[in-house]
DNA sequence: TTAATATATCGTAATATTGCAATATAATAA
DNA sequence: TTATTATATTGCAATATTACGATATATTAA
């Protein structure tokens, strides 16, 4: 097979698994970064600063985008691209809770 | 292709996307959290609260191991499974600096 | 020793991802 | 209108992931 079983899952775990996923690749950290790195939003040169072809790029500026973790907004000729904090903000706090339920646990190995 | 260019890419960008990858399945999510939820290390039981055979949550539980996500001991006939800390506090790091940088930043689209 | 139990590995089919050339689309400029 | 520029989409080959039956390995129990 090879299909994820998505249906046996948790809409939350389905949701954290998705947003890890989007970023599971370097390119797309990289493309986080860029983001976080510019003052503000990024219109058109993000493809300039990575070494990949632009169709790829697109493609993954699209899981980002997918995934609510970038907002694009049409900027004239140009696209304008930048973070999504909401979202952002999903994952810090999942990992924030799970570090702070481990540490509230008595021992491990 | 499809070959990932992990060699055009930092190291620290390669570790946090190598990470985020490891967590980008619910199973490996649901993993996670079954761990987190036990309050101890948790010898043999996952198989039995996941619905997926037990070669293919073996094969999850390699691919979190491999990450440095979970450790794994040998304990008798079982196996002894657990989150590491020192890892999720990286990933916990990482988001929670993003937050504060995009904090910092003036404003957004 | 043999049996029972727990986990790992192998092999393989189904599916998904990655990367890019070629091409399409969409907006402005001339 | 016809360029020009920026981004997206299509199509496809290479590769990776997912799932699991069958089997192997390893530890304890009898």
């Amino acid at each position: 097979m090879g299909a994820t079983k998505t249906d046996h899952f948790s809409t939350h775990q389905n949701q954290m698994a998705n947003l890890s996923k989007a970023l599971g690749h370097p390119a797309r950290i990289a493309i986080l970064e860029y983001l976080l790195q510019v003052n503000s939003c990024i219109c058109g040169d993000i493809v300039d600063k990575l070494p990949l072809a632009q169709p790829t790029i697109s493609q993954h500026l699209k899981e980002l985008k997918n995934a609510d973790l970038i907002k694009g907004t049409v900027e004239g000729t140009a696209i304008c691209y930048c973070l999504n904090e909401k979202t952002l903000e999903l994952l810090q706090n999942y990992f924030a809770t799970i570090i702070e339920t481990i540490k509230q646990k008595n021992s491990c190995c």
